[in-house]
DNA sequence: CGTTACGTTTACGTTCACGTAAGCCTTGCT
DNA sequence: AGCAAGGCTTACGTGAACGTAAACGTAACG
C-alpha cells in the first residue's frame, strides 16, 4: 500500500491553514500524525479527517463536536458497543445537519426574494443591474 | 399600526437567549430597540433582525458577516448607491450559501453511508438496532 | 563549517461572543 | 415608608480557536 505520507508544510499548502492549526488539532486528539524522530507525517487518514473537520467548521460544529462526529468514520467494527453508541450520535448529528439543510433552504429563498425586490428597485430607478 | 413592542424579558423568553446577548447585540449594532426612559423596547423590526442573526449563527457566520446580510433586509430603497452595493453583497451571500447547501447534501450523504455501513456490521454482529 | 530552511516545543497573547458580578435607578406593591 | 423585582451601566472574566514570539534541533547546501 502506497503509504503516501505528507510535511506539515504540505499539508498547510493542500487545506490552506497553518502549522499551528495542525498542531493544534493533534493536541486536541482530531488527527494524528506519525513522528520520524521529531516531525510529524501526515497520513490518508489524517487528510481525510482534517476535510471533515473544515467541512464541519464551515457548517458551525464546534472541534468538539466534529471529533465525535469523527470517530464515526473510523469505528473499530469489532467493539459492538461503542460502535451502537457512535451510531446512535451519529444519528443525532444526521437529524441535526437535516434540520440545517431546510433551514437553509428558507434561507436562500427568503435572500432570492430579496434580490428580486432590489432588482426591481433599482430597475425603477434606471440603474443596469448585472441580470446574467 | 400595532407598535407591538417587547421587552427585553419577553425577547429573552421568546428567542432564548440572555439579557446581555441583547444588549451585547445592540452595542454591535445588529439591533436598535427604542429607548422608554432608560429601558429598551424591542420592535417588530428587532425581532425580525435577532431572527435572521440567529440563523446566520447557526450557518457558522461571524457576528460582522451577518450584520452585513442584516443590512439586505431593510436597505433603503431609495439609495441607489448604496442599495446597488448591498445588491452585490447579497449576490456573494447567496453563492455562499449555495455553496453550503451543496457541500451539506454531501455530508448529510456520506454520513447516511457511513450509518449504513455501522447499521450492517451490528446486525452481523446480533445486535438490534432502532431501524425507525 | 557556517547559515539557511524547515520543523519542534513552550508559553504567553488575541479575537470573538458572550458570562458574571457589583452597584445604581425606577416601579409597583404592601 | 420600605423593599423586592426588573432593568441599567461598567467592567472584569471566560472558553474556544488559534496567533505569535522565543529558543532550540537538524539536515542540506555552497
Amino acid at each position: 500500500m502506497t503509504e503516501t505520507t505528507m510535511t506539515i508544510r504540505e499539508m498547510c499548502d493542500m487545506f490552506e491553514v497553518t502549522p499551528r492549526t495542525l498542531r493544534f488539532y493533534e493536541a486536541k486528539e482530531l488527527i494524528f500524525p506519525i513522528r520520524e524522530g521529531t516531525k510529524r507525517l501526515f497520513t490518508k487518514r489524517d487528510r481525510a479527517r482534517l476535510k471533515l473537520i473544515l467541512r464541519g467548521k464551515r457548517f458551525g460544529f464546534s472541534l468538539e463536536e466534529i471529533r465525535q462526529l469523527l470517530d464515526l468514520y473510523d469505528a473499530d467494527p469489532t467493539q459492538q458497543v461503542q460502535l451502537a453508541r457512535t451510531y446512535e450520535v451519529a444519528g443525532r448529528h444526521l437529524k441535526e445537519m437535516e434540520e440545517q439543510r431546510a433551514e437553509l433552504d428558507v434561507a436562500i429563498a427568503e435572500l432570492k426574494d430579496q434580490m428580486q425586490w432590489g432588482a426591481e428597485k433599482l430597475a425603477e430607478m434606471g440603474a443596469r443591474v448585472a441580470a446574467e
